[in-house]
DNA sequence: AATTATGTTATAGTATGCCTATAACATAAG
DNA sequence: CTTATGTTATAGGCATACTATAACATAATT
């Protein structure tokens, strides 16, 4: 699975790399079970420090994506924790939709793009 | 419009604020034509340094929420640029919709939670 | 048994962003 | 004339992000 940095962003390298870890579990370019490469290998491939990518994996852990394992590294495993997720998804859609309730984005083209997103996951 | 800051949130005071005010247009709560408090005012009320009203004002002019006029303070004034606003979305529920998907919600969950907040708009 | 690679922790330095504090200015309202 | 407005400038404290070294225990490899 390819990870590509814009350190251009004013996204945080971190977030940049959990994200990407997130989206590529999501589209199954990576499943559970699968193992990340190490802490010290991803930094030096993406040409960034040990800890940067250590701490994107602590976060990860914590949020029930991977589960980090001496022998095997970073491996995928979802915490199913639905109700958490559910509630966190909401407070983010609320920010989000309304911003776009201001410039006149309807109901109908939300669900418009949330089946376009879904379309990818195969 | 009652705007409350969370001082312990990680969330910065000037992004809450730039939600708040959104979402506050979002639901009707303030109208397009309508002015907020001035900087020094709402600095005031929340108590929080004028600066930080500030900088939340200035991004929200920037990003086409309100109008900023010597004589009638901050303006609610919408710039319908109504397909960046599409665009912007589309990144954003992607990074959201793949956290959601790896946690086993549905298109139809993630539907039912954009009609729930819709409801709120009127 | 020795070497290597792993996650983990510690310390320290630099850079950037957030928030505050003061101050000053031109302009418009009262 | 006074007051309140947005705007701009400078400066300091603080937290976070990223990097750089270093060290440690543990597991895999040789």
């Amino acid at each position: 699975m390819l990870i590509e940095i814009d350190f251009n962003s004013d996204e945080a390298i971190y977030v940049q790399l959990q994200n990407q870890i997130i989206m590529g579990i999501a589209m199954n370019l990576i499943r559970e079970g699968d193992s990340l490469p190490s802490v010290r290998q991803l930094a030096d491939t993406v040409g960034i420090n040990m800890h940067t990518v250590n701490k994107a994996y602590a976060i990860l852990k914590q949020e029930g994506f991977i589960q980090l394992d001496r022998r095997r590294g970073a491996v995928i495993a979802i915490d199913m924790d639905k109700a958490r997720a559910l509630l966190e998804m909401r407070e983010q859609l609320q920010v989000l939709l309304a911003r776009g309730r201001c410039k006149n984005i309807s109901k109908e083209e939300v669900h418009a793009l949330v089946d376009e997103i879904y379309e990818e996951y195969r």
